[in-house]
RNA sequence: UGGCGCGUGGCUCAACGGUAGAGCACCUGACUCUGGAUCAGGGGGUUCCAGGUUCGAAUCCUGGCGCGCCAGCCA
């Protein structure tokens, strides 16, 4: 038989990259690594990393390391390890083996940086930090060197001793690569390679005071672990340079290549660890997981499902272009997984009571309820129905608008999978509000079906009023009303002051007590909804997670 | 008035000298016990601009213009 021929698919540069060097016998398979700072939690930023650096070794046969870069002990925590490899995990990845830390190769990359002192490319700078700044030059003007760089090797390799000894302070002293203070590109002009730092590291302790740079300790780790492409984003093209330089100076087991692409930016949110760090820390949110961040936690409460995160960052591709994705195709990737996957129920968050006045008082019927139309294997469930229900306060209308086809007097609707009911009249309060509407059944429908054939234009959603259950829904906006936020000024005047919205009086079915942590249902005609990590028994809550694409909503908003 | 990088429908990406395509978004229609899903169709592009090379340029060359990044002992 002969196989299918599939059109190729379209592979982005980086994997282009990644087949030529297979193909010209370069590598055998590609090492990759994602590299988190330990300094704050994952976003859906690095998800599109993650899924770039493990897809690639995964397509390829390779393999994809984590390696915390934890080079500054004064930003990086214990917490933020645990977190982000949970949130790795979680997403459907597994580094094989175990958690790898440039701090485990400290002892080595201060050997490299002696072998650098050794051979006359890097010297002890006894210049501030403020002295450096001034003679670093501008991005039009070139720097002036260091009255210290000409020291002796065996000065250098004295100091740089006395350095890890411990025998100065904070920012006494630097050691610098030598190599321009003339060229164009800043990062090259004797750039900073260890810096003094007395702070207690998650996990080296107190055995160092003395922290290589970013620059001095990523290729070096890179090298060490055999990573053949080292991607990363846009913002570190500058410092490929001494990224090359440092490989071709230090004696280093392999020659790892650094590729840059362009990071995720989304529209109505920000992805800066910074900012996410305020919004936690000035309580604009209920912490890192909070539903409305664009964590990798706070995706997971919100109800998003990992399968719809990994779909999403296949969709937007990988390019060199600056690029800004529209929210909704995030919502479109995870809609997509959630309507295969998620099981439907009943819920009505904007409960009114409808009484049907021919119904046997007392009777109790239970109708099946097929839990998911687009997965057979999903099976049926079966749900009370009776003579008093809610639905949905906007499923009625008194005086129904053009092109309302739901509820209003004198109207016949079904109600789903259950009987076709007649609004006969509506009760109101003193104030003239509709409290209550007055219906009849018509017996020959049940199960939602007219043996004349007749079809009502719209089919509710219910809940039988003695058989619901309370339950506090929590419905969830943009983080920021406008699609860039601080675009035009303060970025926190741009919070959305409607990105939470808690409904207490929703009345569910109540199979819905059941659902579990991480689980995402379906409420019918109303979006995907999971329990939230405050849900409790007897107290439930449950979020948004979506809405259904609103057609509805287009409509009204036309008039 | 430095260096590096990037400019293709509203958004994200293809097209690698040979008729500018896809997904999302948008609009129609069909179907439907979710105003969902699904299916069918449609509109929308001086490929940043100007020159040049070529039988032929989104693609190669030159010059502009616009945008991004870089002057941390952050990553």
């Amino acid at each position: 038989m002969i196989p299918e021929t599939t059109a190729p698919e379209r592979l982005d540069f980086i994997r282009e990259i990644v087949a030529a060097d297979i193909a010209a016998g370069r590598i055998r398979a590609p090492i990759t690594r994602f590299p988190p700072e330990p300094n704050g939690y994952l976003h859906i930023g690095h998800a599109k990393s993650i899924a770039l650096n493990f897809g690639i070794a995964a397509e390829f046969g390779g393999h994809c390391n984590l390696r915390f870069d934890d080079t500054n002990p004064v930003k990086e925590e214990r917490a933020y390890i645990d977190a982000i490899e949970r949130d790795i995990r979680w997403l459907g990845y597994d580094w094989g083996g175990a958690t790898l830390h440039a701090s485990d190769y400290f002892e080595q990359i201060y050997d490299w940086a002696v072998h650098l002192i050794r051979t006359g490319d890097a010297f002890v700078d006894d210049q501030s930090a403020d002295q450096i700044r001034e003679t670093r030059g501008t991005l039009t003007e070139p720097g002036r060197n260091s009255p210290y760089r000409d020291r002796s090797v065996e000065e250098n390799l004295d100091l740089f001793a006395r350095m890890r000894a411990g025998e100065f302070p904070n920012g006494a002293r630097v050691l610098r690569a030598r190599i321009d203070m003339t060229s164009p590109n800043v990062t090259l002009r004797d750039p900073v390679l260890y810096r003094i730092v007395h702070a207690t590291h998650p996990r080296t302790g107190d055995a160092w005071c003395i922290y290589p740079t970013y620059d001095m300790a990523h290729g070096q780790s890179d090298a060490i672990e055999g990573v053949s492409h080292s991607l990363c984003t846009l913002e570190f093209e500058n410092n490929r340079a001494l990224y090359d330089w440092l490989i071709e100076h230090l004696p280093v087991p392999s020659r790892p290549r650094q590729i840059e692409f362009a990071r995720l930016s989304l529209t109505y949110t920000v992805l800066s660890k910074r900012v996410l760090l305020r919004l936690v820390n000035e309580g604009h949110v209920r912490g890192w997981d909070d539903p409305r961040m664009p964590t990798i936690s706070g995706l997971r409460r919100r109800g998003f499902p990992p399968e719809g995160i990994r779909d999403f960052a296949a969709m937007v591709g990988v390019a060199r272009t600056d690029s800004v994705i529209e929210y909704g195709q995030l919502e479109y990737a995870v809609r997509a997984v959630l309507n295969r996957t998620a099981q439907r129920r009943f819920g009505v968050l904007d409960p009114i009571k409808v009484v049907i006045e021919n119904y046997p008082e007392g009777q109790v019927e239970t109708v099946e309820v097929v839990n998911n139309p687009e997965d057979s294997a999903a099976g049926t469930r079966s749900v009370e129905f009776g003579r008093e229900l809610w639905i949905e306060r906007d499923d009625f209308a008194e005086d129904p608008p053009p092109k309302f086809f739901r509820l209003a007097p004198g109207r016949e609707v079904r109600l789903r999978n259950a009987y076709f009911i007649t609004c006969t009249g509506v009760v109101k309060d003193a104030a003239g509000r509709v409290v209550e509407l007055r219906c009849s059944f018509d017996p020959a429908t049940r199960g939602g079906d007219a043996p004349d054939g007749r079809r009502p234009k719209a089919t509710l959603h219910w809940v039988s009023a003695s058989h619901a259950v309370p339950a506090e829904v929590r419905l969830y906006d943009h983080l920021f009303s406008r699609p860039d936020p601080g675009a035009e000024g303060d970025l926190f005047a741009d919070l959305n002051p409607d990105s939470e919205r808690i409904v207490r009086g929703a009345m569910l079915e109540p199979s819905l007590v059941d659902v579990g942590l991480g689980e995402t249902v379906q409420f019918e005609r109303l979006g995907y909804f999971t329990p939230d990590t405050d849900s409790r028994p007897g107290a439930l809550v449950f979020n948004r997670t979506l809405t259904l694409k609103a057609t509805w909503a287009k409509v009204q908003a036309k008039g």
